[in-house]
DNA sequence: AAGTTAGCACGTAACGTTTCGCGGTGTCTA
DNA sequence: TAGACACCGCGAAACGTTACGTGCTAACTT
């Protein structure tokens, strides 16, 4: 592997020139024919180490994820890679499933330059220290004991967006499937979302309201339970993907067609949105959006511009999109 | 940021005791104590940089896929991650869309220990180069041209297995969707679909074969003209996952009735196959196997365990898997 | 034409770790 | 009980790069 002492004695300057070209500062236009010339012949690269020891950046940052198993995780992953890879920072991906306490701290030992992190809860004082060492950005889950920044979805108003949407097609039996609240995105969610409804003079029934872990077979049994009542919500909105899945996956199997005889809002998951008959009704989260907001902002960071830490972090809320399909359809009360 | 200095000045030790814990090696009782004692007080956490920089081992490798789009890729980047920590080893994702040169070139300069790639058509030549620093793991796609170890999908074997799917179901007028051939995974999906349907003495018209780019678009477009014929097919078998979601959708548009009016073989996206009505027959990739393998083969070449490269590489195919569904139903012709 | 200044290249000292060879102590063997 | 050996700690020298302070050259200014 070669090093700079070989383009030192291949070219006769000296290392500091070396580095400098390397760097993008100004040399000489004839050292630079030389370094390059010998840099190709050589099949030279900089050690990434060496560089980072000396210069106390890596070169990389750290996307912290509670799991690996969902297209947001997957949009994330591409979009912040995609941003930032111009600035010539590379991205390591490490999952944070509960149990894997340490998830933080080795991303802090292989010196990242940031962090980008959906703040599972186990995750949440790793992510305290971690911030006294390098900028963190917070995307999907608040976590308000963090004072950094953090990218997020408006929660709320995609919830009430919801409630709206299928108060307006005249639903009034009307049903909740939503994870724990103390997820923040979910307690978001549906709080908007019954407020909206009640706003309307429409109560949520409690037993319309199914809570559950985030997975799909929570969808699947709380969507069958009320397909079963004898007086069945005629509508129901699914607070994120895989409770939208197993409330599908529960449909089909009743034999009820889609929006005829039971209107369904999903959450995310447009692709699955499209393939479905009729088409699902979805809100969904800008995810790329917030991949490319969070990324920037940690470059920012990075430069040493934008606001300074830790007095005045940056929150932003991005709305979230109405994905219309044929899954929502009006009833006469 | 705390150093082995500062655990020096508090424990008295040298340099090289404290290296030794932090390497796992045998150091005694007392000073085992003192070193953990002044590194919880101190939050130390050793650098990764002048690790890597003395050692020439990053604790790194990097998975190079040619997008970021697909739960393939999501599940490759989760199961190789999920793999190789136990080893304390972290991955660095790396898109290489085409007009991206350097993406491999990039890695090794992060001087990543090890690669794990999808070797599309620009990187081919990037990871000849690369493999002589470092051990290379192929996936997905087969590249003659590399002579390195592999961990692939058994193609022909999965192509074969929709073809007598298909065949025992009665079905003649068969239709196939695939990619261009230039990329492995369709050529030998199509051949080992269509060899085996020869076998049974149907060939397939050349009228009933699509090809065109791995997107949705293709397989709807392609979908949309096999049903508007005079003498459509009766069967259809899409040969990935972007086709297979452009087919359903197609088929949803036309109003046929997937199974009833029109049996479709896909392929991958298991998630997707069961929230159709009714659940689609797809032919899937053990993905997780595939990540798992090769994460492990990756691991054994950095422990220097394993046959000798380049002398021998190892190259596994895995058998797909039949999903079954309700897809596919008899025809009598 | 002399004085000033900007632009570059240079040598050298870090950065935080691992590795090497050496020497000292305690334990086992005969 | 003496000798051998295993174990472990130590100091010092790398690893490949960047940063700092100097000193040189060449291009302006008046």
């Amino acid at each position: 592997m070669a090093t700079y002492k070989d383009i030192q004695r291949e070219t006769g300057l000296s290392l500091a020139t070396i580095s400098k070209y390397f760097n993008g500062r100004t040399v000489l236009e004839s050292n630079r024919v030389a370094i390059e010339a010998a840099a190709a012949a050589l099949d030279f690269r900089p050690n990434a180490m060496a560089r980072g020891l000396r210069s106390r950046r890596s070169g990389t940052i750290g996307v912290v994820l509670p799991a690996l198993n969902n297209d947001f995780h997957l949009t994330i992953i591409a979009g912040v890679e995609a941003a930032l890879r111009s600035a010539g920072i590379s991205v390591i991906v490490a999952a944070s499933p509960s149990g894997q306490e340490d998830t933080v701290g080795l991303l802090l030992s292989q010196m990242v330059d940031g962090i980008i992190a959906v703040p599972s809860g186990h995750d949440i004082e790793a992510l305290r220290t971690a911030m006294q060492r390098v900028p963190v950005v917070l995307i999907d889950w608040e976590a308000d004991e963090l004072h950094t920044d953090g990218i997020f979805l408006d929660n709320a108003a995609a919830g009430a967006m919801a409630a709206r949407l299928l108060l307006d097609h005249g639903h009034r039996r009307i049903a909740l499937v939503a994870g724990p609240p103390s997820v923040s995105t979910m307690r978001l969610r549906a709080s908007g979302f019954t407020e909206r409804l009640a706003e309307a003079g429409v109560a949520l029934s409690p037993e319309y309201e199914a809570r559950g872990p985030l997975v799909v077979r929570t969808g699947h049994d709380s969507i069958s339970r009320f397909l079963a009542m004898r007086d069945r919500p005629t509508a129901i909105f699914c607070a994120n993907y895989e409770l939208t899945l197993g409330a599908l996956i529960a449909i089909n199997e009743s034999g009820l067609r889609l929006g005829r005889d039971i209107s369904l809002v999903g959450f995310d998951g447009a692709e699955l949105a499209q393939a479905t008959v009729p088409r699902l009704t979805v809100i969904a989260q800008p995810t790329q959006d917030i991949a490319t907001e969070a990324a920037d902002l940690l470059r920012r960071r990075l430069d040493g511009s934008g606001p300074p830490l830790p007095r005045s972090p940056v929150v932003r809320f991005l709305p979230a999109q109405l994905v219309p399909g044929g899954s929502v359809e009006r009833v006469n009360d």
